[in-house]
RNA sequence: GCCGACGUAGCUCAGGGGUAGAGCACUUCCUUGGUAAGGAAGAGGUCAUGGGUUCAAAUCCCAUUGUUGGCUCCA
């Protein structure tokens, strides 16, 4: 007998060698039905592999993110087989389970797949899962693998066994399709209820440039019908929020094949948002100590020669600027470290001083690789909200809790309930990689984590992903399409005091080096304003809104109480239009919601009489009647939540 | 940068070797209308750019450019 201990703390006694799939049937049937796969010890198993010892079982189901995973993984399993069936020598790479789907690269050979023939590849797929066929786990000697794959002329299966220990490799078959593969996969195909392919593309064998390229088929499979409709559904709502249409059909921005690619545009309105934004965080920053500077949007090559830019990404850089002095170089400036450097050595320091806090809504330039460049998130010239904090390593902690505060203030302020903290350390078993004292190291290192936990942080820690002049922590969302975005970032920086030989006085009267700190709340202002029109869908909060209110005339004839009334909230700092158009009052309060407009005011023959507004929000409908004194006071009490 | 798809009116898109199409937006006129589209008329396009094939190219081919889905990269 074995014990079997499952997430709630229950010990079962069971036969050695009992599967997850019978652990299942003894709790309840519909349970069994239902599991995918078996977390057993933490390492995912298929449900019917035999369980030899006391373990830590947890059984998987389409609820759990694992399960899913297990799910995908076997429908692109299942993709494969259908692809086997309808295009016979067709070779594989890999197909991995993504978060939402899978995909799997394949090799056609001659043929071109289009997406035409997805509806057949679907069709096959549904057929085939109908077998309700097993998925079958078979331990192979990798003399076996090469055997058999050699024999199918998979070139790519033999280059991914070659990498692979024996005794090691299993192969999973379902139905008449084997494939190498470590699993795990859900107990038979009969799972699978619906299928899609999304998209192609193409890949490099191991993203490899001067390997060859597969067609990478994108797909997604649901246990029922209804919800492949749901995520078709839910597909359509996110284009519908996507900034860069958002960003076209409200004014906000544009881009211009003459002016250059990844070069937007800001339009009056985005403008204006952008803009209450700037003031917004200024205002916060001021208040948190920061003191704004401005420096020039060029600099010369040997400040990026100082600051090690130049060596780094000057060949991949905007090329230099020439001056009609031989010799003479300068650069778009790709930072503005550099030169909030030099401001800071414009006198000496004491460590009285310190913090210093040098805030700048700095633009920068930077030759993104052309495939790159998407929409507002990523472009070739953006303003950072920039600030560099230079401080003592003793003051790293405190100044990091502070640069949180802020950016928990700014994320709050603007509803961004729905983000992640990415703690990227050094790779402890490359530190040559790094520059810095370990000692400097493990106190920055530290100082990020406890502040992460002390501000209940909701983190992940990716070693080996810090920057090689520092760790960093930086705050990831979602966009409307599920694609993941860093927005702020905080950033611990040993390298560029070094090399600008930063100093303070300490109280030993000796020269100190500080410990520099880059921060960016919004990360920059592009992508920020991009993802915050994904998550509000254009309906801006009435603060950052570009137009606050429209005023609709029933007739012309009200016109004059219109402009009165306009000036009026014009006065209380409330921005808005008039709506002069020789149209009925149906059709101004339709357009005036399409363009997302959040207060209609609706003035007619009772309205003017009166002195009074009838109110419409929108989105919500008709508020009533009121005075403009109620307006306002409504106007002000929503701006200043 | 690499691979694929796409580029037709301001916008969204249809068409397709032989006078360039629709809806919305725009202009003018009629209408002065009370909470999501009033009516009529009009104007608007080197069909991304440059070459080629053809009697004839918006349409087929090539290159360039931009957008886009991926890959790779990201101070």
């Amino acid at each position: 007998m074995i014990s079997i201990t499952l997430p709630d703390g229950s010990v079962r006694e069971y036969d050695k060698g009992i599967t997850s799939m019978q652990i299942a049937q003894s709790i309840s049937e519909g349970l069994a039905r239902n599991v995918l796969a078996a977390e057993v010890n933490g390492e995912v198993w298929d449900a019917s592999r035999p369980i030899e010892a006391d373990s830590a079982v947890k059984l998987l189901t389409w609820n759990d993110a694992k399960g899913k995973a297990t799910y995908w993984h076997s429908s692109a399993h299942l993709m494969a087989e259908a692809l086997e069936a309808l295009y016979p020598g067709t070779k594989f790479g890999i197909g991995p389970a993504l978060e939402t789907g899978f995909y799997y690269d394949v090799d056609f050979g001659d043929k071109t797949l289009s997406s035409d023939d997805f509806k057949q590849i679907e069709d096959k797929m549904i057929e085939l899962a109908k077998t309700k066929s097993e998925y079958i786990r078979k331990p192979v000697s990798k003399a076996d693998a090469i055997e058999y794959f050699t024999e199918k002329g998979d070139e790519y299966k033999l280059d991914l066994i070659k990498d692979l220990p024996d005794g090691s490799i299993t192969f999973y078959t379902q139905g008449g399709f084997t494939d190498l593969c470590r699993g795990p996969h859900i107990p038979n195909t009969g799972f699978i209820k619906a299928a899609k392919l999304m998209s192609l593309a193409g890949a490099y064998w191991r993203g490899d440039e001067s390997r060859k390229q597969l067609t990478r088929i994108y797909g997604v499979t649901f246990p029922k019908a209804s919800e492949l409709t749901e995520y078709l559904h839910v597909i359509e709502e996110a284009k519908k929020r996507d900034h860069r249409k958002l960003g076209k059909e409200l004014e906000l921005f544009a881009f211009s094949e003459k002016v250059g690619m990844g070069l937007p545009l800001w339009l009056p309105k985005g403008t204006a948002l952008r803009e209450r934004l700037t003031n917004f965080l200024q205002k916060a920053q001021v208040k948190a100590g920061y003191e704004q500077v401005i420096t020039p949007h060029i600099g010369h090559k040997n400040l990026y020669v100082t600051s090690g830019h130049y060596e780094k990404y000057g060949a991949d850089s905007f090329q230099p600027i020439k001056t009609p002095q031989e010799g003479e170089e300068f650069f778009l400036k790709p930072m503005n470290c550099p030169h909030h450097c030099e401001i800071y050595k414009t006198k000496p320091r004491s460590y009285k001083d310190l913090p210093v806090r040098l805030a700048e809504f700095g633009t920068v330039y930077r030759y993104e690789q052309s495939g790159e460049l998407h929409g507002l998130t990523r472009v070739r010239g953006f303003t950072q909200d920039d600030a560099h904090l230079f401080c003592r390593p003793d003051q790293v902690k405190e100044e990091f809790m502070k640069v949180i505060d802020l950016v928990l203030y700014v994320f709050g302020a603007l509803g961004f309930e729905d983000y992640i903290a990415q703690v990227s350390l050094r790779d402890p078993n490359n530190k040559t990689k790094y520059i810095g004292t370990d000692e400097n190291w493990a106190l920055a290192e530290t100082a990020i984590i406890e502040a992460a936990a002390e501000k209940g942080l909701r983190t992940v820690v990716e070693t080996g992903e810090a920057a090689f002049y520092g760790p960093k922590l930086d705050f990831m969302v979602k966009d409307a399409l599920g694609r993941k975005w860093q927005l702020g970032t905080i950033q611990v920086d040993y390298n560029l005091p070094e090399r600008f030989e930063l100093e303070y006085t300490g109280s030993d009267n000796q020269k100190h080096r500080p410990v520099m700190i880059h921060r960016a709340p919004f990360g920059s202002m592009e992508r920020f304003v991009a993802v915050l029109i994904e998550h509000c869908a254009g309906n801006f909060p009435l603060w950052l809104s570009p137009e606050q209110f429209i005023i609709l005339p029933i007739s012309e004839k009200y016109e004059d109480y219109a402009k009165k009334l306009s000036d009026e909230l014009k006065d209380s700092d409330i921005c808005g239009l008039i709506d002069f158009r020789d149209e009925k009052i149906g059709r101004k309060i339709r357009d005036a919601e399409v363009k997302k407009i959040p207060y209609m005011l609706i003035v007619g023959e009772k309205e003017a009489a009166e002195g009074r507004i009838s109110v419409r929000k929108h989105g919500q409908g008709d508020l009533g009647s009121m005075s403009i004194e109620e307006f306002k006071q409504q106007i002000i009490k929503e701006i200043t939540v």
